[in-house]
DNA sequence: CAGTCGATGTACT
DNA sequence: GTACATCGACTGG
């Protein structure tokens, strides 16, 4: 059941239809940029601005999830573009992907930095309930001065965890269709070519090379990690 | 700053 | 077993 989705402050349209994802995804991963991630849920509507995305096929990519056929894991990535692919890493991480290309293709865009606009409020607190139990070892006599700092503004959604913590993104959204539900993806104006960067990937060994990675030049809501080591 | 490292579940060899 | 499309805390300069 598809509900308007209004951001007064801001220049967007509808839902993306399933034709935009359906291209070529070098294509498809630079025109997401600029694009409006968005989630209606009870407490509210969040949306964020995609600012940085890296694009993973089946053909000639060794570190795509699809690259060795299809599994219970990746299954998603084979259906139509326009779905979500989430998958769960590292222990305690999601990351969200968005399916590109026809079926049985196995192309998807990873996105990896987004810019808040709306339901900031709902993110910080999604992004702040971390189990306390995790990860915490000895204490330091700054240490709540510096836990507050990593829940503000930019820490939000630059990175692509990040962006799934923030909008409560997890294996239950595996494999929704992003053209009309509480999921989707508004129109808003492409980025000019000048606006717009191109490099390696990140935090991948294989395949690192291929210049997939796209983000918005300047903005301060792209990750920051740097390439992972050979 | 930059570099390192532990946490932690799951898919896959 | 091992690697993993990460994050945040910590350490040294």
């Amino acid at each position: 059941m598809a509900r308007r989705v209004t951001l007064p402050e801001y220049d967007h349209g509808e839902p993306l239809p399933a034709e935009f994802y359906r291209r070529a995804t070098l294509e498809v991963a630079a025109d997401l940029l600029g694009k409006i991630f968005c989630r209606v849920t009870e407490g509210g509507l969040l949306a964020a601005r995609i600012v940085e995305v890296e694009a993973y096929h089946q053909e000639g990519d060794m570190a795509a999830h699809s690259f060795n056929g299809k599994t219970s894991r990746n299954e998603v990535m084979f259906l139509p573009g326009g779905h979500l692919y989430v998958y769960f890493t590292y222990g305690m991480h999601y990351c969200m992907n968005v399916v590109t290309e026809s079926e049985s293709r196995g192309a998807a865009v990873l996105i990896r930095g987004m810019q808040p606009l709306a339901g900031i409020d709902i993110m910080r607190r999604n992004r702040g309930e971390r189990n306390r139990d995790a990860g915490t070892r000895g204490t330091r006599a700054h240490g709540a001065a510096s836990r507050a700092r990593t829940v503000g503004h930019i820490d939000l959604t630059n990175g692509p965890a990040k962006c799934c913590q923030a909008f409560g993104i997890d294996r239950g959204h595996n494999g929704v269709l992003l053209t009309g539900g509480d999921i989707s993806i508004l129109d808003a104006p492409s980025l000019t070519p000048g606006q717009i960067s191109c490099s390696g990937r990140i935090g991948i060994k294989k395949s690192r090379e291929l210049p997939w990675r796209f983000f918005e030049n300047g903005s301060k809501w792209v990750s920051r990690s740097k390439p992972a080591s050979s």
